[in-house]
DNA sequence: GGTGCTATGACAATCGGTTGCCATAGATAG
DNA sequence: CTATCTATGGCAACCGATTGTCATAGCACC
């Protein structure tokens, strides 16, 4: 790499740059059309800013080279990167497909890229991807944190930040009302004869778990039946495989898991253990993945609309990027979950309807 | 940043940088330690070019201010992003969790970041993704791609790019060796006595979809069954279902999909149809994605390594970006694919074990 | 015709690192 | 004791865009 191979003096071209395999500049636009480049940048960035017959020579120039502003030049001074991040937890998990669509969709609609980071590991290898990326980014996304929230407010005090799915004081934060769905999904159940409902938790962390598990209580206290919670545990189909005992132990004889992961674990450990679902267990989950509908019997869940929570998690960086300063105020139509019943959920065992 | 407490907006300030809420800089370092700033930048990236006693002196005072170089201001000399871009057709693709998180995991265990890009639309769309990433990425993945091998050799040329599931001619390519879990899969429905097998193609632009194709037919012609192409059809559960229709005139006994998310949607319209797998049809796929094993009938399928696909095309594009111009030489051990039988394929109707 | 205004484009500094080249100090050799 | 060499650090020119400031041309108006 050190050594410059000039055994080419032919090669040598007059001309100032252009030569390696370089994208065009706004100097070679301006060379082309006979302005300073300031009045380039001018052109192409700023509307009005140069008369109309200048700017449409600077533009006719800029499309026969081909010309592209370079990202990174134009970051330097600006300290705008024009690339926002999305930190995920688990990229395999199904939840993100939809999320990641939304957030993707919106990011690429306003001329950002979305650089998409995994932080398998504890909150520190979490903290440790985002320190990284923070300087190369505009605005974060945190889709699912293990970070506690003094941390998460710190950085949000230095980057535009949306959670989602959690709430912290302080911080923009992307959560659909799962108060809608989850009660309507508790009053299902109750119909259905459950006079005894398991919650299935997930990791301790999470503040969605917390909630959810929340509104379940609540809704089982305003029906006059019983709820216990069952976890914490792993937010996988093995977590929710490996809670089954434990569910079957607690007598219930229904099960809400944390997500439909889990809920899917749950289901497939109980096909092993010959538990007939919903005969003798009803289950249901959270989020309405790829595959919920797929399994046998189909997964009763509460949909989250995914797609639209990233979008606007997205919209909410964006937000706070372009105005600096002011709080983001959120006037947009609240988010909410849907019940979807299918056939995890059937009527309880031993009440009137059952076999 | 710890006590920064003068956040009074002073209008000019005359001094030296660190004024706003700016991450520290070599200049920053260099005034510290008393050094050049080009000494700061050898220091922390030649390795022997400093004095070890300087170095140390830098690295502490680096430490201290919790310095991170600035990638924007890194690129713009080296014209190295250390990003690179993984371009999809559909994000929602669930043959997409693993690959990414290969690629993610190479990535980052090499200090790069990764962008994702989806390219929903035609290959016009792709093209525009790709010609919009391409200044500020190193090298680019192309995973699912529409595009023309004109257009992805002409692409390659001006940077490292890597193919998956594809062949180009002159472009590094990461294939799994599809032909023993295909070879497998035919062998397997033939001992099943399948003696009709319908092959679902997928979309015309993929090279995978064609490839398959024809390992099916020569098996078939080795094995002296009959073997009939469907098709094209869309790479989606929807896709799967409109086809059945198809399937089922074409008579065949078995037929294989393109890839697992038509084979569930052609499994998904035949139980509408009151069609019962495998007992009148046997169902089979590619890839071995979530939910091949949720679905009921569980899927047979032919397993793809995902996650090392990921891997190798990013450490591949890597390769091609450290060293400059000597073409690279792929002598890693080739990856192939593996049948797994589950229960959406079974004896063929009609034959001896049938009932 | 002179004054003042606006529209327009040029100049140059700057963002934060990187790197070729040079100066010098100290070491080594002759 | 001088000549040569090497290790080390400094200087300054970039990379490609943005933007504050300034000069000037053209125009209107009185």
């Amino acid at each position: 790499m050190s050594d410059d191979s000039d055994a080419e003096p032919q090669r040598s071209v007059p001309t100032r740059r252009r030569s390696p395999g370089g994208a065009p500049t706004i100097y070679d636009i301006a060379e082309l059309t006979g302005v300073n480049p300031s009045t380039v940048s001018r052109a192409l960035g700023k509307p009005g800013r140069v008369s109309a017959k200048t700017e449409a020579k600077i533009r006719a120039a800029a499309a026969q080279l081909n010309f592209r502003v370079n990202p990174m030049a134009r970051a330097l001074p600006t300290g705008r990167t024009h690339t926002l991040a999305l930190i995920v937890a688990d990229i395999t998990n199904p939840l993100f497909f939809r999320l990641v669509r939304g957030a993707e969709l919106a990011a690429t609609g306003a001329g950002y890229a979305l650089v998409i980071a995994e932080s398998q590991e504890s909150g520190d290898a979490e903290a440790d991807v985002i320190e990284q990326i923070m300087p190369s980014v505009d605005g974060i996304v945190l889709a699912t944190t293990r970070l506690s929230p003094e941390r998460i407010a710190e950085i949000a005090s230095r980057k535009p930040l949306v959670v989602v799915n959690r709430e912290v004081v302080g911080v923009t934060a992307v959560v659909p009302g799962v108060e809608r769905g989850t009660q309507a999904l508790v009053s299902h159940l109750y119909e259905m004869g459950h006079r005894s409902i398991a919650y299935l938790s997930g990791p301790v962390t999470s503040w969605m778990s917390e909630r959810r598990w929340t509104i379940i209580l609540e809704a089982a206290e305003a029906l006059g039946i019983a709820a216990v919670e069952i976890g914490p545990a792993s937010p996988t189909l093995s977590g929710g495989r490996e809670a089954l005992r434990r569910v079957i132990a607690s007598r219930a004889t229904a099960v809400v898991a944390f997500n439909d992961l889990m809920a899917m674990g749950l289901m497939q450990a109980a096909a092993e253990a010959a538990v007939v679902v919903p005969d003798e267990l009803s289950v249901a989950g959270f989020d309405d993945i790829f595959g919920s509908e797929l399994i046998s019997p189909a997964l009763t869940t509460v949909r989250a609309p995914l797609v639209e929570m990233g979008q606007r998690a997205v919209v909410g960086v964006l937000a706070a990027v372009s105005s600096e300063d002011d709080a983001v105020s959120e006037d947009m139509p609240a988010l909410t979950t849907e019940l979807i019943v299918r056939g995890s959920t059937g009527h309880a065992p031993g009440g009137p309807f059952s076999s």
